[in-house]
DNA sequence: TATACTGTCATAGTGTATTATGACACTAAA
DNA sequence: TTTAGTGTCATAATACACTATGACAGTATA
């Protein structure tokens, strides 16, 4: 895996996690990587996911079983969909809104912004 | 000013002082606040705020005058919506779309995208 | 010339993310 | 029971952002 290098790594790999979560595939229930195995995956140090894992767990989006690894909670999807489009809609979209006001961006600009927008309209649940 | 936790503060100073010229609230050749007099203004120390500085005086943005101070370069805010228009669109636009996939977000909940975006489509130049 | 500004450089200390590694308890399967 | 797989904790080392502070050179002004 390619790392930003702005962002802290154990906050991008819950990120990506959380992807796979929300993209269904990796579905409730289900066993995700070992801290090990997933650290060896991604050329990571074992703490560094480990510190992801509790971050997730503290959240609710993971359970752990002790000797076993870590599943999916139940309610992990949606549980992520409301803390994604929460923090998307209050922490992002602000400064999204003012880089464009200020960088003077139009529908030419934003064309394929607006048709993935109008995409999800046509979309149910 | 409140500095947010996730990205160096030293790129926050770059980031405030460039929208202050994209804006229009400092321009061409108009000097800038001293590395000291800013310090103490954003309670942080004098180096980062140089480090912000020695940033953007090799981007072009802002010129020193020794024993005297830096300067909005001539050509700063034609340089920087090129360069934060790139940024966005190739860096920024390509996250926010899979964002909004992921969590299908539709015209309802991004109505004021929609607005900001339209509302530069009247404006020339 | 003296004073008070500018930027600049050097040094040392703090906090934290990340790495490296070893050790231990729990669980499942041979 | 042994083995291999889980997570977990502790320790030390490295890298880097940020701070704190002192010293120095250039510039403008009284």
């Amino acid at each position: 895996m390619d790392f930003n290098e702005t962002k802290n790594i154990f906050l991008q790999i819950r990120d990506w996690i959380a992807d796979q979560i929300l993209q269904g595939k990796i579905v409730a229930g289900e066993k995700i990587p070992s801290v090990r195995e997933l650290a060896v995956d991604m050329e990571v140090n074992r703490n560094t996911v480990m510190r992801s894992y509790s971050l997730m767990e503290e959240e609710g989006i993971i359970e752990n079983k002790r000797g076993i690894g870590f599943f999916v909670a139940a309610d992990a999807k949606s549980k992520l969909l409301k803390m994604q489009k929460q923090a998307f809609l209050n922490d992002e979209l602000p400064m999204i809104l003012h880089q464009i006001e200020v960088l003077k961006l139009n529908s030419s600009d934003l064309q394929i912004l607006i048709q993935t927008i109008q995409s999800n309209d046509h979309e149910n649940q």
